[in-house]
Parts: C-alpha cells; sequence; structure tokens
DNA sequence: CGATTAAGGGTAATCGATTACCCTCGTCAA
DNA sequence: TTGACGAGGGTAATCGATTACCCTTAATCG
C-alpha cells in the first residue's frame, strides 16, 4: 500500500494557532456562584421539571446571568451525540430560488433554537458525498437536501435512517422518504389549460435534462394535460438546456427560434430558462406577451420588477421553512412522528399581460397525501 | 425576583427524543483494530510529524478506511476550544448580491475543510447579537460580518479580539478590524465621470439610509467627483429609499420622476434600488438608457439578462471567498498575521447601450492598504 | 402509623477527541 | 564510552456538558 501523499489536515499549515480565545464561563463556574451541583445548573437550564425548586432555580440563572454563560455547544453535542445544527444542501447560492428556500429555512430554524450549515454542492455527487460525511461527522439535527441527486453516502443515508428532508425535488430512490414542494403535476397541468384557454394549440418546451422528479413531473404533466386538450398530434417540441441554464437556455433559443416564425407559447421548467430563452426573443424584436407567451416556473420575486412579461408558477417560499422544520419533528417528536411523508404546499399561477402581473390562487391549496 | 415563564429550551417539546442514530467508530475502536493506542491514531489522522512510522501510519490508515471512521467534530471542538465552523452573518439571502457572496464564502471555507453557518440577520441588532452569542458557544473558527449594524455583542467581540471579518461594508466602530471589499470610493467617482463625459451635467441619486459606510462612500464620492467637474451647484437631488428597498425606490421614483421632465441621469446605490426606479421609469413609457441613464451597484449576473439597460458598478463575486479565508487566516497564520486590515478587490465597470453591456476594468485594480 | 411516592438535589460516569508527559531505542558526536 | 537527541509510541488528564443512580425529606394514603 502506498503511502499517502501526507495531505495536511492542519488549518493554514500550522498546528496549535495563536487561536484568539474568549475565555468563557463554563457550567462549573456558574454552579460555584450559584452555590449548587452542576447538575442542578444542567437541569434548570435546560428546564427538566422537579428538579429544582424556584428559589434555587433564580439563584441559578441570577448566577447565568451575571457570568454571561454560554452552554459549550460542544460539551453538550458530545455528550448527547446529537448537535444543534441542521445541513442544508443546495446546488447553487447563486440561483434564487435556492437561496430565498434557504433563507426561509434559516429563519424557521432560528425559531427553534437550530442553526443552519449552508453548503454548494453544485449538484456534484462527490461534493454531495463529502458534505454528507461532514454532516455525519457534525452529529447534525438533520438534513435538507435541496436538489438531491443519486450518491452512495445518500443511499447510505437512506438506509440508517438519517433524518433527511427532501425539498422541492424528490428523493432520487425509489424508498419512503420525507419531502416537502410544490404539486408539480397540477401546476404544470393548469399551465397548460392556461395556453389552451388563450387559443394555443401547441407550445414550445424548454427543459433542464429530466434527472429530478420536478423536471419530470413538470414536462410529462404539460405534455399530458395539453394532449389530452388538444389532441395527442398537437406540436409539443422539446428542448433540453445544460446545467449553466440561463446561458445554455440563451444559446438554444438562438438556434431555434428566427423572428419570421416564432413558437407562439413557450414553456420553461424553471424561470432561470425563461430568462435566457426571453433575452434572445427579446434581441431579435419580438414583444412579450404579444409575440410569444413565455411561461417560467419557480416565480422570483424579482420578476414584477425585471420580468414582467413573464407568466409563471410562484412556489410560496416563505412556506418552506416551517414545512422543513415540521418534518424534521417527525423524526424526534412523538406528536409528529404520524405526519405523512409529503408536505405539498399550495403555488400561485402568475399571469402577466405585459406590464402588470395577476395572481391566481391554484384550484386546490395545500394538501398531504 | 419573578419567576420566568419557563419557556422550554428543548426541541419539538419532549427531551430525549427517539434520536435516529447512526453508531459510528470512534477513535478508540480504530486503534484497537489497528493495534495502536489512540494518541497514535489521532496523530497519524492529524498528521503529527515524527510521530509514527510508515508501517503504523499505514495500518491505522487501514483500519480507519475500514471502519469507515469519521471524527468526532464534537470532541475535537471540545478538547481544543475551536471548531472548524465559520458563522457567516448577512443581512438577507433574498438579495442576490449577499447570496453570491455566501455562496463564494462558502466554496472557499470548503477548500480549507472549514463549514459555514448562515444566518440571516436582517440588519437587526438583536438579532445579530443572537447570533454573535450563538456563535461564540459554537467556538467558531471565523466570524464574517456581510454587512454589519451596531450592536452591544459586536462591540464586546471587537474587544476581546474575535476573529472577525467585515465584508463589504466595513466595521461600523472606529476601531481597527478585518475588512474585504472593492474601493467605493474610487468606484462611485469613475461613474461620476463616465456620466459627465456623457455629456450629464446633473443627476438624481437613490441611495439607502446612509448607516452603512458602502452607502456612505457612493453617495459622498459621487457628490464629490461630480461637483469637482460640473462645478459646486450642479443639480444633485438625493432621494432616501427605505429597508424594503426596489418597492420603495419604486414608490418614491413614482412620486418624483414624470415622463415629461424626468432627469436624464440616475444613480443608484445597489442593483435592487436601480430595479425599482427603472420599473417606474419603464412604466411610464421612458426609453432606457437613450431616455434615461440608470446605475447601479453591485453587478448582479441576472443583469445582462434581465436589466441589459442598467449599468453598474460589478463587485468581484468570485474573489470575496478566497479573500474572506485569507483574512480569517491572518488571526491564526503566523505568516499571515502582519497581513493588511483591508482587502480591497478590484471592481469592474459595466456600461449598457440599451441590448448589450461591455465591461470596463477599473483604471486602478485591486489592492491593499 | 407505616408505606409510598414525589420533589429536590448531589455524585460520578460518560461522550470522543487531543495532547502533556513519560518512556524506550538507536545513532552519533565528543 | 557516554551523553544528547530524535524518532516512535503509550498513559492518562482534559475539555464541558448531560444524566443514571442514589439519597433525603415531606406529603399523602389506606
Amino acid at each position: 500500500m502506498p503511502s499517502k501523499p501526507a495531505k495536511p489536515r492542519t488549518m493554514f499549515g500550522i498546528r496549535d494557532p495563536k487561536a484568539p480565545q474568549t475565555p468563557t464561563a463554563s457550567i462549573e463556574e456558574v454552579a460555584r456562584l450559584a452555590g449548587v451541583s452542576t447538575a442542578t445548573v444542567s437541569r434548570v437550564i435546560n428546564n427538566v421539571p422537579n428538579k429544582a425548586s424556584q428559589a434555587t432555580r433564580e439563584r441559578v440563572l441570577r448566577a447565568v446571568e451575571a457570568l454571561s454563560y454560554l452552554p459549550s455547544r460542544a460539551g453538550r453535542a458530545l455528550r448527547q451525540k446529537r448537535s444543534h445544527i441542521v445541513g442544508v444542501l443546495a446546488p447553487d447560492l447563486g440561483n434564487a430560488y435556492h437561496a430565498l428556500i434557504s433563507g426561509s429555512i434559516e429563519r424557521a430554524l432560528r425559531e427553534q433554537g437550530l442553526v443552519m450549515v449552508l453548503a454548494n454542492t453544485g449538484e456534484d455527487p462527490d461534493l454531495q458525498d463529502a458534505m454528507l460525511q461532514e454532516m455525519r461527522a457534525l452529529q447534525v439535527f438533520g438534513i435538507v437536501m435541496l436538489g438531491a441527486v443519486e450518491s452512495p453516502e445518500l443511499q447510505h443515508g437512506l438506509k440508517s435512517n438519517e433524518p433527511l428532508v427532501f425539498v422541492n425535488r424528490r428523493c432520487p430512490y425509489d424508498v419512503p422518504a420525507r419531502h416537502v414542494g410544490i404539486d408539480n403535476v397540477l401546476a404544470a397541468s393548469e399551465v397548460a389549460e392556461y395556453l389552451f384557454a388563450r387559443h394555443h394549440r401547441g407550445a414550445w418546451i424548454f427543459h433542464a435534462p429530466l434527472k429530478s422528479s420536478a423536471s419530470r413531473d413538470r414536462v410529462t404533466s404539460f405534455q399530458r394535460k395539453f394532449q389530452e386538450l388538444a389532441g395527442a398530434d398537437c406540436p409539443l417540441p422539446e428542448i433540453v438546456v445544460s446545467t449553466r441554464r440561463r446561458d445554455s437556455a440563451y444559446q438554444l433559443a438562438r438556434q431555434h427560434i428566427s423572428a419570421e416564425t416564432p413558437p407562439r407559447a413557450i414553456f420553461c421548467t424553471t424561470d432561470e430558462i425563461a430568462y435566457g430563452v426571453a433575452r434572445h426573443c427579446l434581441e431579435i424584436g419580438l414583444s412579450l406577451p404579444q409575440d410569444v407567451t413565455i411561461f417560467g416556473f419557480d416565480g422570483n420575486p424579482m420578476n414584477e420588477f425585471l420580468a414582467p412579461w413573464l407568466s409563471t408558477v410562484r412556489s410560496p417560499y416563505e412556506l418552506f421553512g416551517p414545512a422543513v422544520v415540521g418534518a424534521l419533528g417527525a423524526f424526534y417528536d412523538e406528536g409528529e412522528a404520524s405526519r405523512p411523508l409529503d408536505t405539498i404546499l399550495p403555488f400561485e399561477i402568475i399571469l402577466s399581460n405585459g406590464l402588470h402581473t395577476t395572481r391566481t390562487s391554484s384550484t386546490t391549496g395545500a394538501y398531504v397525501k
């Protein structure tokens, strides 16, 4: 076995750095000041019932205050074999959709006294694996997979019943797993209905590779509904964009869309794709949405200002955080244990007339299954 | 002293939940399997020189592999009084600027084997204080303040020499502190030069309240340069937007900008503000940038697609992560200790002709001072 | 009145790493 | 030949919390 090239694990090349330390009070000192044992301090802090009299409790809290004591997370985690950290693995913070959902999750976690570790995985299975291992080493309270891809460690995590919650995209493996998202099938079908009702008898579809359940649901449901309404032979050409969505969509639009015979309706499976397509359409002098109706997916709040010509399906960003917290709770709380695996959030269809948009609540709201 | 209302600190209302545990191997088991002491295992793992023969090293690494051992972060942190976590406190992930910089920081940290805890503070001093305390309890490796506001705990952290790095906005207190950002003074002055060169003899300024050094630098430098070029009596009306930037800018633009006598040039201290202003301009039928030249600040990559009419100062997002890591290193690495407090990154001026943009490198590049 | 039981609180084990300190060999120079 | 020194490695203390277990006291119940 060849020796490994001694990759140093230490930070910045030196061991035991001159660590700027803030010597903070320990539970020991609090106990001494309050005149009780550390056990009692711990119990007071953690509100263990029937383990401290009112008087003791107050003495302890006074000492905590006086020393501005903060329990060491490391000590606690070591003993409990569990930290109060929740890992969020997202493909890319540069994508507004992921950033907004991460923000919502962070707020909801904070209200539970949890903190969020956030990692960009770039949809790379190796990176995802590395971060999943990191989460295991941190003994996290939960792991939120925002856009999971298939990877060995994910499979392993599912087997060992790790507290995983899949957001938006479902678990890539066919096993029962907790999930939070909107009903993409219903949403895409409503988009098809809308386009048909506006006298469109066909549409182009720009979509990402069908690796994720979200993309698949959107595309197939759109096709099914459209063909149900307009006949099985209605034109629904598909164009598949690659990873760098905006740019790729723009390039592909340049190749396929001309000013003379543009498609009258385009369905994009994300807003990002729509931005690329629309950019080209505007550059060749088409008016949106008069000449071409473009539908996106996600509902970036910025659209109202920057893309008022875009119709889209708006995700309820602000609801993701609470829903994720609820799903995580099911791993721990007896009461929540029977909660259904899927949490389906309501979406809105946002229709554009070019300058302004109108919101339409979905025909059905949120539901669980 | 009245009894506190026993706010439970436990998660989800119950103690000792049915914790889905993945029993992971400990250093003890690795040592046993390799036939050495835990001390040796630790030394091999941490690459302590001259503490293990090649043969021993290989036996240990083989055992590590066999048990797929991962060192417990809690155990390590407890002993070393320092975790490998870096806290990033950002105002709002919904803002693309903050999201992109956070993403860049995360990538750079990961390459050092560090992980990022991210928290939205919403520029709220109380929230910022709560998170600063949380970081202390986590004994973080460093704290990145992306848009800091004044708060007691921040002051305290500065006094105790906590490893703080301020990004974009400088430290709100007048003490020496590490900082990473662009030269806002230079950038704003170049914008003024550009507008003057395009025959503008005045400009409106939309800016956020001047709480942060970034806003102040941008506004005052722009004013100074413009007056230097166009005379002290050139018209430079200021309009101050409030917290919800896009909306507020839009409302204020509605109040002040009419189609009959629009300003010919508008300088906005962030892209977000520019979006709001531009939205109104487009709604009242003005052409951008033919009728009105709008300058933003930050350079959201989305602009190329959604706001090609916007000229802006582009921040080098991808450079923030490495720069922040370098600044953090100065707290630990002897070699980096003499690194200057300020890391100034280069910016680009992006000029719009309506449909396309051209990049202009700044007259001076990055520098340190 | 004796037996239970609940409340209040202390003792010490425990979690999993790192590291100060000590020990044993060789090697090598004086 | 001796002493110093470096390499290699073990022992046990230590970090800061939580919690199993035990003890005392007072109240309650039949």
